[in-house]
DNA sequence: ACTCGGTCCTGAAGGC
DNA sequence: TGCCTTCAGGACCGAG
């Protein structure tokens, strides 16, 4: 589910719960996701300190004194939810579930951090397609999970030529390279699909042929809907939610993701919303406006 | 070396 | 408490 707004939405809740506590205690209820968690994890992460909570791609990063980092990925179903040893009800529009009651004891709550302040920390995951693992702080970068993943969006060195040097050559769809996390990190569906309306391409384009003039509108396309959906605090879409329950506002700006048959948001035009699918996965467009 | 489709898993939504 | 099919924000893996 998560993409780049909502895993860094993620990550400004779990820091503050975190950064400068000790892990008093780690339990793991079920011990397969996407692979199975390391050996001893449980036992790596009793005692730590946390000293940062960092985002790379979709990836959250939580570096340990002792020289390990734990890696965190949210898969398409990942909910991290917060209590605080003392917990005030803060009034919003909260996610009222039973896994969401802080025991840990939900059908789909599969591991629990207790920091030395009894804050605790609810990893839920109904799809069992997140991970988490653990790896040598000081070789991250060269980790097989990052070794090969793209540019930081919202990173100064994002610039057209960079995503134009990626691009260049490549045979397939836009909308298919830029869900490729080699090419530029953090994008998923709904941002790509938004991004390309904005830049008014079509996800059918070949990537190739988005090189040059294309990339300088697609860039500060990417840069402007991602800052947007993170100020917004990501899209609350079926079950994404905030660390503290609380709801991402930003799918009710998408100008074309699940808006199938509805008019074009773009001013002055007459086109309805697209879908198409492309490799598998539904791309939302204007073909009026996206060429 | 690339590109594409299938696959992991569960739940929600919609058609009948 | 209806049943069945389709679809879902991700990413890996193997086939071509």
């Amino acid at each position: 589910m998560p993409e780049l707004p909502e895993v860094e939405t993620v990550r400004r809740g779990l820091a503050p719960a975190l950064e400068g506590r000790r892990i008093a205690r780690a339990t793991v209820r079920r011990g397969d996701l996407r692979r199975p968690f390391p050996n001893a994890f449980a036992h790596r992460l009793e005692g730590r300190l946390v000293r940062r909570v960092k985002r790379r791609a979709k990836y959250l990063l939580a570096d340990l004194d002792g020289g390990e980092t734990l890696i965190m990925h949210l898969g398409m179903s990942g909910r991290f939810t917060v209590h605080r040893a003392t917990e005030t009800k803060k009034p919003g529009r909260f996610v009222h579930k039973p896994a969401d009651d802080g025991s840990g004891t939900g059908k789909h709550d599969h591991v629990i951090l207790e920091t030395d302040e009894g804050t605790r920390i609810v990893y839920t995951d109904h799809r069992r397609f997140g991970l988490m693992l653990l790896a040598d702080t000081a070789t991250l970068e060269e980790h097989p999970l990052f070794a090969e993943i793209g540019p930081e969006p919202l990173d100064r060195s994002f610039t057209p030529a960079l995503l134009s040097a990626a691009l260049k050559g490549k045979r397939t769809p836009i909308k298919s390279a830029l869900l490729d996390q080699r090419v530029v990190a953090g994008l998923g569906n709904i941002y790509v699909c938004e991004a390309l309306f904005r830049a008014g391409i079509s996800p059918k384009r070949m990537a190739s042929s988005v090189a040059g003039a294309r990339a300088d509108k697609l860039v500060p396309a990417i840069k402007q809907v991602l800052r947007q959906a993170v100020a917004a605090g990501g899209s609350s879409i079926s079950d994404y939610a905030h660390a503290d329950g609380e709801l991402g506002d930003y799918q009710y700006k998408l100008f074309v993701y699940d808006r199938e048959g509805e008019p074009c948001r773009k001013t002055d035009c007459s086109g309805k919303v697209r879908r198409l699918v492309q490799s598998g996965r539904s791309s939302f467009f204007c073909s009026t406006c996206q060429r």
